[in-house]
Parts: C-alpha cells; sequence; structure tokens
RNA sequence: GCGGAUGUGGUGAAAUUGGUAUACACGCCAGACUUAGGAUCUGGUGCCGUAAGGUGUGGAGGUUCAAGUCCUCUCAUCCGCACCA
C-alpha cells in the first residue's frame, strides 16, 4: 500500500483518542514519569517553536510509557495577558472570546501532531475554575505576609493612560503608542520573593546537573547576592542645622570595606528621601533643584550615558578619620539598590573615578598592587596591600576586610550585611483580561481579603476596551460591593495580577484528580506521587522569570502546608529557537514556516521526524525544506520496505552463527540503534545521532533478504522510532506485530561478538593502513602485521616504539 | 565591562573515557530505469594534486606514542546581565 500520512495519521489520531491510551493510570503503586513543556500562550496558531517544544516532550512521553511507566504528560494553555485585550482594542474582539477560540483551534492543531497528552486534564488559566483557586493561594499568601502593598515608581503612560511593565517600555516610550513614560508614584500590590532570595539562590546547587549550567548561572546573577559593610555616614554640625536634624545620617554599602579609608565624597541617588526633603523645604538653589529635576526625569538608558552630579552643600563625617567628606547627588546611584547611597572611592572604583575626576574630586589611594605601580589614569580595582589606612596597613585586601568589618561591629558603627538585586514582584496590573486580585477597599476597615467562600472573584463580560485606562474601573456596577469585615458599602480592587502567577502553579494543577477536578486545586496523593516533574522542557527565554516565580510559589506552597519537597522541575531541557534563512523565525520578518501547512504537505510524522533530526535539542535548529523533503522520503521508505517483514506476534528468533555476513551487520547494527536509543533517552536527548543510527540500521538490512532479520530489525526499530513518529509506527506494528512490540526491548549482546576486528595503524600518529586480524589475535602477530601493512614508510627508518591499543589501533614510533 | 555558549566539508551536523576526523542526512556529480521526470534505484563526493603524496576540526603555542577532545594565549559570532557600590 502506498503510504499516506492522511490517512495513517488520522487513523492512529481516532484511534488513540477513542481508547483514552495516554490517560495516565491511578495505579500509584507504578513508577512514574512526569513529563511537561512549557505551556503555551494562546496567541492563534502554532509556530514551528512549539512544534519542536511538544515534539521533545511527547518523544519523552511515549518513550516511557512504552517502557512501562505511568506517564503524566498534559498540556493547558496559559491564557491571560495583554494580546487578547491588544487584538479586542484592534478588531473589537471580546478579549474571552478571542482567547476561547485560539484555544480550540491550537488545540486541533495539537492534537494533529499526534501529541500525547492527558485529554481529560487540559486547563486554561482564564478558567473561573483556575481563578477561584489561585485567588485562595492568594489570599494564604497575604495571611503569611508575602503579599504586601505599597507605593512605588511604576511606568505609566500618559496617552494610554495605564502602567506598562519594564519589558513593554521600549527605549523610554511606551511600546504601543510612541509616548514617552514617566514614572508615577502608585500603590502596587508586591510578591515578597526577597524573603525566599537566599534559599532561591542556595537551592540551585541542587539542581546542578538536571538543570542546564546557563540558567542556573542567570538566576543566581538575577538574584545577585553580594556581601559587605553596611554603615552610617553622620552629618557634621552646619549641616545638621541646615537640615533642621531632620535626617542625622544616612547609610551606604560597600563590598570593599578595604577601601574604606579612600573615601573622598559620598553619593546620594536622585530619589534618595534626604534631596526628597531638601526639595520639599527649599533647601537648595533653583539651579541645583533644575539640576535634580532633570536628573529625575531622564530615563536609565539616557542616565547611563555619562555620569552627572551635583554638590547638596552638606558634608559627614568619616567613620574612622573623622574628616569631613562632602555630599554629593549623582546620576549612577540607583535607589532600589542597597540603601540608595553610597560611599565614594575614586581611587579604587572606576565609577568613583570617573565622577572624581569630572568634578576634580580627591583621589586617594589606599590599596596598591603587589606588583606594578598604581596608575594615574584609572582606579586600581584589585585586591592589594592596604596603606594610608592607619592600623590596617600592610593587610592584604581580603583579610583586610574581614578585619575592617569586625572593627565597625566592635565600635558599634557598621554591620555585616547581605544585598541582594532581586527585588520584591510586582503583581498588579491595571488591566482587564487577568486574574482580579480578591482584595476590598472599605473606608472604615481598610484594606480586606474576600472571603475564600465568595470566590472565584471572576471578570465581567461586559465591558468596553479602549485602550485607555482599566476597564474594570470604568465597569458600571462591578468593583462595588460589601465590606466582609463591617458590611459597609465598599470597592473591588481592579487591577488584576501578571500572568506570571498563573504559571507559577500550574504544574501542581495537573496533580488534580480528574474526578475531583472541580472540588481541590490539586491533590495531595497525586502531588505525592507526580512531583517534581522529571522532565520540564521550554524556551531559554523563560530563564529568569517564569522559573524563578515557579521556584519560589513552590517554597511558598511548602511553607503554605500544601506540598513537602523544594523544587518543583528535577530536570530542565531549553530547547534552541528555530531559525530561517539564519534569522530566528517572525512575522515581521515573513520567514515563518506555517506547522499546519507542513502537516498538510508531508504529515505530522515529517515534521516531527525532522525536527529531531536536523539539530540537537538544545541547538538552534535551521529550517530547511529540502531536509524536510528527505525526512518525507525516509518515512516513505521505511513504509515501503516494511512489506519485507513476516506477519508474527512474536520477536523471530534467529541463530546468529548461521547468518552470512550481511545479515550479522544488519542485526549488528538493528542493536547498536536499540543501544544507542535507550542512552538518549536516558541521558543524552540527542535525538539526532538516535535516529542516524536507525538509518544505519535501514541501510544495512536493506543489503540482505533474510525476512527474520528483516522482521526483527523491524520489530526493533519502529520501538525505537514511535516516540519519534508515532503515526506510521503504530501502523506498521499493527500490520505486521499486532502492536506487541511496542514495549521495551533487550539488547542482545552477541551479535556485537564478531570473528575478526579492524585496526588501524599508523605512523607517528598518523594513519597509513588497515588490517584485519582475528579477535584473539596476540599483540606480537598484530605488530608483526601491522609492519607489514606499512612497510614502504619503515624503510630505513628506527622504530622506537610500538603501541597497540585494543580494538582501535597499532601505533608505530620512529625516529625522525 | 561581567557572565555563558558556539566555532568541524558546499549545508544541517557525528565522533560516549584522548585512540582510524567528517557517521547520518541535505546538496552536488555520474549511471540505471524511463516518452519525460523535480519520482525511484545504484555509485561517487573534505581540500590541493593526473598520480605518488601532501594537507585538514577559527588562529598561535604546549602536554602526549597519539589532541576536534586536555592546558595557555588569541580571534570571531551569538545570547544573557549591565553604573548593583
Amino acid at each position: 500500500m502506498e503510504y499516506s500520512s492522511q490517512l495513517v495519521e488520522k487513523k492512529w489520531q481516532e484511534f488513540w483518542k477513542e481508547n483514552k491510551s495516554f490517560e495516565p493510570s491511578e495505579d500509584f503503586t507504578k513508577e512514574k514519569k512526569y513529563i511537561l513543556s512549557m505551556f503555551p500562550f494562546p496567541s492563534g496558531r502554532l509556530h514551528m517553536g512549539h512544534v519542536r517544544n511538544y515534539t521533545l516532550s511527547d518523544a519523552f512521553a511515549r518513550y516511557y510509557r512504552q517502557q512501562g511507566f505511568n506517564v503524566l504528560h498534559p498540556i493547558g494553555f496559559d491564557s491571560f495577558g495583554m494580546p487578547a485585550e491588544n487584538a479586542a482594542i484592534k478588531n473589537g474582539s471580546h478579549p474571552k472570546k478571542w482567547t476561547y477560540d485560539n484555544i480550540d483551534y491550537m488545540k486541533n492543531e495539537f492534537y494533529s501532531l499526534g501529541f500525547s497528552f492527558s485529554r481529560e486534564r487540559e486547563l486554561a488559566t482564564s478558567d473561573e475554575l483556575y481563578t477561584k483557586f489561585e485567588q485562595s493561594f492568594i489570599i494564604d499568601m497575604y495571611e503569611k505576609g508575602l503579599l504586601y502593598r505599597k507605593k512605588g515608581l511604576l511606568n505609566w503612560c500618559p496617552h494610554d493612560l495605564t502602567v506598562l511593565a519594564n519589558e513593554q517600555v521600549v527605549d523610554g516610550c511606551c511600546w504601543r503608542c510612541d509616548t514617552p513614560i514617566v514614572k508615577k508614584d502608585m500603590n502596587q500590590y508586591y510578591f515578597k520573593i526577597t524573603q525566599y532570595g537566599d534559599e532561591l539562590l542556595e537551592d540551585l546547587k541542587g539542581l546542578e546537573g538536571g538543570w542546564p549550567k546557563q540558567v542556573l548561572t542567570m538566576q543566581e546573577n538575577w538574584i545577585g547576592k553580594s556581601n559587605g559593610l553596611a554603615f552610617n555616614l553622620f552629618f557634621d554640625d552646619v549641616s545638621l542645622e541646615k537640615l533642621s536634624s531632620a535626617f542625622k545620617s544616612f547609610d551606604v554599602f560597600t563590598t570593599r570595606p578595604d577601601t574604606v579609608y579612600g573615601v573622598s565624597y559620598t553619593a546620594l541617588a536622585p530619589e534618595h528621601e534626604i534631596v526628597t526633603y531638601m526639595l520639599e523645604n527649599s533647601l537648595l538653589s533653583d539651579e541645583v533643584v533644575s539640576q535634580i529635576v532633570k536628573m529625575k526625569n531622564t530615563s536609565s538608558i539616557e542616565r547611563q550615558k555619562e555620569k552627572s552630579g551635583v554638590p547638596l552643600g552638606l558634608n559627614v563625617l568619616h567613620p574612622l578619620t573623622g574628616k569631613t567628606i562632602p555630599v554629593w547627588i549623582a546620576n549612577f546611584v540607583l535607589m532600589d539598590y542597597g540603601s540608595g547611597a553610597v560611599m565614594a572611592v575614586p581611587a579604587h572604583d572606576e565609577r568613583d573615578f570617573d565622577f572624581a575626576k569630572k568634578y576634580s574630586l580627591e583621589i586617594k589611594s589606599v590599596i596598591k598592587p603587589y606588583e606594578g605601580e598604581l596608575s594615574e589614569t584609572s582606579a586600581f580595582t584589585e585586591i592589594g596591600e592596604l596603606f594610608n589606612s592607619e592600623s590596617f596597613n600592610g593587610f592584604n585586601s581580603k583579610e583586610a576586610q574581614a578585619k575592617i568589618i569586625e572593627h565597625f561591629e566592635s565600635q558599634n558603627i557598621g554591620k555585616k550585611t547581605t544585598n541582594y538585586k532581586l527585588k520584591d514582584w510586582g503583581v498588579s496590573r491595571q488591566r482587564y483580561w487577568g486574574a482580579p486580585l480578591p482584595f476590598i477597599h472599605c473606608d472604615s476597615c481598610g484594606l480586606v481579603m474576600e472571603k475564600k467562600e465568595n470566590l472565584p472573584i471572576a471578570l465581567p463580560d461586559d465591558i468596553e476596551i479602549t485602550g485607555e485606562g482599566n476597564p474594570l474601573e470604568k465597569h458600571p456596577t462591578w468593583k462595588y460591593c460589601k465590606c466582609p469585615a463591617c458590611g459597609g458599602d465598599a470597592v473591588r480592587e481592579t487591577d488584576t495580577m501578571d500572568t506570571f502567577v498563573e504559571s507559577s502553579w500550574y504544574f501542581l494543577r495537573f496533580c488534580a484528580s480528574p474526578q475531583n477536578w472541580e472540588k481541590e486545586a490539586f491533590s495531595a496523593e497525586q502531588i505525592k506521587y507526580w512531583m517534581g516533574v522529571d522532565h520540564y522542557i521550554g524556551g531559554i527565554e523563560h530563564a529568569i522569570l517564569h522559573l524563578l516565580y515557579a521556584r519560589f510559589f513552590t517554597k511558598v506552597f511548602r511553607d503554605l502546608g500544601y506540598i513537602e519537597f523544594d523544587e518543583p522541575f528535577d530536570k530542565l531541557l531549553t530547547q534552541g529557537m528555530v531559525l530561517k534563512d539564519g534569522a530566528k523565525m517572525s512575522k515581521s520578518k515573513g520567514n515563518t514556516v506555517d506547522p499546519d501547512a507542513i502537516i498538510e504537505k508531508y504529515g505530522a510524522d515529517t515534521a516531527r521526524l525532522f525536527i529531531l533530526f536536523a539539530a540537537p535539542p538544545t541547538q538552534e535548529l535551521e529550517w530547511n525544506d529540502s531536509a524536510v523533503e528527505g525526512a518525507y522520503k525516509f518515512i516513505k521508505r521505511f513504509y515501503d520496505r516494511s512489506s519485507n517483514c513476516i506477519k508474527s506476534d512474536f520477536i523471530p528468533s534467529i541463530v546468529h552463527a548461521s547468518l552470512s555476513k550481511e545479515e550479522k551487520l544488519a542485526r549488528k547494527k538493528v542493536y547498536e540503534a536499540l543501544a544507542r536509543a535507550n542512552d538518549v533517552y536516558n541521558e543524552r536527548y540527542t535525538f539526532n545521532t538516535m535516529i542516524a543510527g536507525v538509518m544505519e540500521a535501514m541501510n544495512a538490512l536493506n543489503v540482505q533478504t533474510n525476512s527474520d532479520v528483516w522482521s526483527e530489525g523491524y520489530w526493533i526499530l519502529t520501538s525505537i522510532m514511535e516516540p519519534v513518529i508515532p503515526h506510521i509506527c503504530w501502523q506498521i506494528s499493527s500490520e505486521y506485530f499486532g502492536l506487541k512490540n511496542l514495549s521495551p526491548q533487550k539488547v542482545i549482546e552477541e551479535v556485537f561478538v564478531e570473528d575478526s576486528m579492524t585496526l588501524g595503524v599508523s605512523i607517528n600518529g598518523k594513519r597509513r593502513a588497515e588490517i584485519e586480524v582475528s579477535q584473539d589475535e596476540t599483540n606480537e602477530n598484530i605488530i608483526a602485521l601491522a609492519k607489514e601493512s606499512v612497510f614502504k614508510w619503515l624503510e630505513g627508518q628506527t622504530i622506537i616504539k610500538e603501541i597497540v591499543v585494543p580494538k582501535k589501533l597499532v601505533n608505530i614510533v620512529i625516529k625522525g
């Protein structure tokens, strides 16, 4: 029969659906595998990145099912988010309809690719049920003090009247209307992720081996832990008077306490509270005020271009020497790191150096290199030996750091301190299409939580989306409610949550039993059985945000008593991008390939085979039309040649010794492919080499005619390939083997035993000839044969050494 | 600037512990079958050279009997972070 991807694929997809072939078993005594791909945003259609992602997880899921594991391989949609609202603004569609239409379409695409998802556990995070459970967790977190509300500086678009996420600010302007954004002080809800900063950092160690090093490093840098010294700088009397003693001192942090004697000025961020106080109380000249205002209104990108600052007219006293030090405002001091103020040591810090040069401030060296001289034109930032540092002179930087911290602590003028770059996670968005925060504002009770029995706080359907302001805010009735505490009139919080909240726990939601899907967010029993995720597969672009948030939620849920483990994802596989013509596929570049078109022309198996064969998963994948064609031809050949098999429910038993050379080689190649496949699924994930092995075996089978060898070969090869090209493998298997071969296969060692072996013969490491000897040949004879084979190279030469590497080669070392 | 990754034929890429470099595939070339083929099958294909041979894993050194693999330096490309005190 001629190969028809259309017929074969439809047939098996229906078979799998009707037979519920991929639902996990409730038998928790079986060994399990939880295979998960990062779930998609329902943007409308699948792209090749999706196809690659889910083909990988599907291959793992199918392999482990074959091996007898109980496999959970679920799918959901991360379905809240701005694109739904943007589509509404653009085409007038309702975000809900747009979202769920897209989900329906994409689900069909998924199943037309033959993905073996558990259909009973499908979810969309915009489902009210999901919102209900999520809001309940939010309430728990608030009660634990892990969620709080405070004023903060946010990106505000004065044209669209909305807050923007940092990623939505492009070159200081609104990504949609190009209006320059301004910083606005607004109330915002935050998760206290910083409380888990140390644990999030420490537990990265346990993920080594399971997670790509790159991701671990990125998270480590993002958390950005640094140890140092924090101390107060006290104002002198004149300054105190100026400030009417509203401030006596301010706090600074340094990772280089060894340079403390080199402090020659100190700098505050323009947003520092002392600066604010001075502005509000008109303590600064007009000139200085205008410079500060200018600094504050400059975007961070602009600020980085050149350092600038202005003296505040205040002085502090050096904590050790008592010397007077001027206080400046500097645009390079960040308000949201440390205390928003720094001690400046221009001799040993590049930034401080640049600033001091520009404004002719004192540069005092206190560290000298062990070799070479101090430079006049740059800061010496390495470690070295202390001088100009009173009793600490002569110490090495490292020792001095500890000693100086000790000194500050013993004098009670400073403290050993740890700082993090990680900031609390701002989760509120002034948007409609997200999960509402379950809070109520009451004039008499303040901020009150909604009662759990009233959940979910669902979104109203009758809204008007204009792109200006928050539709929930403008809805005529939605926000008005009674206070759960006092029963009086109150209003709901109209902010919705960042969609990263939904993706922070969806992998737990899949551990709900379908019978209790509506009753519980997840079942303790199933969680205990299925978690952690054995293989988590997704794009590197989520290396920080999603993966960090999911780790944070896991630890929070543990502390809330819902789960008993620390980390959600045991093994992480980050796939590479899909490229065409050397660039990432994207609509704007017009270099996309539509998965539907490929499925229609060649079939899902071809798409899957090409994707797994063209490159290892972690590498970029260059799309190549003729290589796709090649994958299609392979499948056709694979199916055509199956006619050489004999129908049987058992693997044929073959007496290896009685076979011809070609037959033996074919068997060897088949079992080599099997051995390699096991290795690939368990350790290496290099599906490309596994497929190459199968192709080699096919080539070897094709030069012999023994139908037992053919049948055995196909019994094994269709089993290996089923996770890759499932439809055609089930077809072949059902035609010849009654589906009995889709099960664990044993490697037979005897086929690897050969009568003779081929050894390379090299002279001084350069290969010159090849000899064939029997397996049990003595080294003496091997050397004799080797010498004979390279006779002409040895003429008149002196042999120094002869090396025999068993089963590999002979190396003869000659003089010269 | 800091951190990470990658560099092998015309192309995508193999080489598990240092042991015959270029498996497998795409492309190309030749042939067969064909009215024809962009179908199918067979063979060839790193580079230079008619050949003998030489040469060859971004570049330069080094260790070793032996290096794509280990060490030092260097170049290029890509990614992440980026005034984090």
